[in-house]
DNA sequence: CTATGTGCAAAGTGTTTGCAAATTT
DNA sequence: AAATTTGCAAACACTTTGCACATAG
């Protein structure tokens, strides 16, 4: 299990992280880290995230495109703009869809839930109504 | 709306994707409709697949890796194994999730929902025990 | 006949990796 | 000092695209 150790580069990702709930791809996240450690290199930045992923401090959610990244790991579902690509956090009480997956599932074992929804975001369907 | 015309490779794609419940990729499923129609290439297998998926004749899995594809479009969860990398379906009644989450976001646009979890197919729960 | 789809190969993204140098513990 | 992590650049895996030819309608 890599990362162990906790280094400038790795505490500026997970700052920059925790900062925004955009969920944001490596490549943002890049940019963004680069303005506190400048010598941060992309490949640290894939090799961070991954590192936390694997400890649990961080979902990767695969949507199409760059994965992107959430430091928010409270079970919540998200919205894929299909218009503008955004991710967005909805409002959404999770129902015991784990525990009740499991119940009627008995022989494999479930560890999470990615709830995701094909839609609008509010912008867009605002505009969709006006244009 | 690309694809209007019924071609031996579209339909050979769209028939080897009803013919499996495994949610192939694009490179299996070019390997599968080549055994129909030796000429085809895989290019146009991704342009079948994105013609298929806007037409809503067939689900894109974002997993991680390669994007899979399911002709299997009625609401059901998938289980991806972390383990074997196995997509698979997963008994369960989506309990009208859409309509909640439409319900409690009113500003937002829902078309879809996708439910995945992550875990232990049956196997790899299975081996994990015995190993 | 004409518009659309195909095959090919080259180019585009996004991500991973080997290695020597730098850093953390 | 020892072990891990970094930066770099090259390699990779997956997907998209331009174009001349083929084909469905």
């Amino acid at each position: 299990m890599p990362m162990r150790r906790m280094t400038r580069q790795r505490r500026a990702v997970m700052e920059v992280l925790k900062s925004t709930r955009s969920h944001p791809d490596a490549a943002w996240i890049y940019q963004e880290v680069k303005k506190r450690v400048p010598s941060i290199s992309l490949g640290t930045v894939y090799r961070t995230l991954d590192a936390l992923v694997k400890e649990g401090k961080v979902i990767a959610l695969h949507t199409g495109g760059a994965t992107r990244y959430d430091a928010f790991t409270h079970p919540h579902a998200h919205l894929v703009c299909t218009a503008c690509g955004r991710v967005e956090d909805l409002e959404l009480e999770l129902p015991h869809l784990l525990e009740k997956a499991q119940a009627q599932n008995p022989a494999v074992r479930l560890d999470a839930v990615r709830l995701t929804f094909e839609g609008l975001c509010a912008d867009c369907a605002q505009n969709r109504l006006e244009g």
